[in-house]
DNA sequence: TTGACATAATACCGAAAGGTTTCATATAAA
DNA sequence: TTTATATGAAACCTTTCGGTATTATGTCAA
């Protein structure tokens, strides 16, 4: 079975260095965007920009609160990705059992 | 523990969906790049160029063979890629856990 | 109500991504 | 040796990406 690909929205929001430290840190604890903005060198709109992408793929979720928008990791959709890379874990631990196979045979 | 990010080039490999169906193609075992290319409606040299991104992302190797490339998958690279995702899986489950322990106090 | 603050929205820029066409090179086969 | 095949490599084009600066909007606080 060939994995279909639904997953490009989420593949891309982890595409960027940026992004997958953003996630690293809304791990800790969500947060507001000028906040997670003060972290990097990097202006704050730029990092709104990367929050938008993340949202498109499902990783983050915006909570209006008063006049700030609270930013929260949704790991759920980071296990999706999991999934489809583990497809091929198991074809290489397949192989690798393969490789045990032919090696004890030839014992 | 946040996971330091040296896996740019791997989840670069990752981002493209054609380069995933290749991912997926080549799991069916090694080919070469025409053969590759013909099972997409894009042209050979587009198709040798997310060939070189999946081999600088360590995802693909390349045999020479005769006049022939053979591209060989190479999922331990897809494994480093998975772990960094796995570590967040776990903050799920860690969340996961606080909330039934939550639902069960106020029992 | 006025002023400060947190954010959204828009316009713009250079660089990289993803594709094409064209040409060059190496190996196999006649 | 000549010809066909499999690939690599370079030049070029258009769109997207990642960033900036600037302006507009909504909300809290004095």
């Amino acid at each position: 079975m060939i994995p279909f690909d639904n997953h490009q929205p989420v593949f891309r929001a982890l595409a960027d260095p940026t992004r997958r430290a953003i996630i690293a840190m809304l791990a800790d604890g969500a947060r507001p965007v000028g906040d997670i903005a003060a972290e990097f060198d990097m202006t704050r709109p730029a990092v709104a920009k990367h929050l938008a992408i993340l949202k498109e793929g499902g990783v983050v979720t915006t909570e209006k609160k008063g006049r700030e928008r609270i930013n929260r990791l949704n790991p759920a959709a980071l296990k999706s990705a999991a999934d489809w890379l583990r497809y091929f874990d198991r074809f290489w631990d397949d192989r690798l059992a393969k490789l045990k196979t032919e090696v004890e045979k030839r014992k």
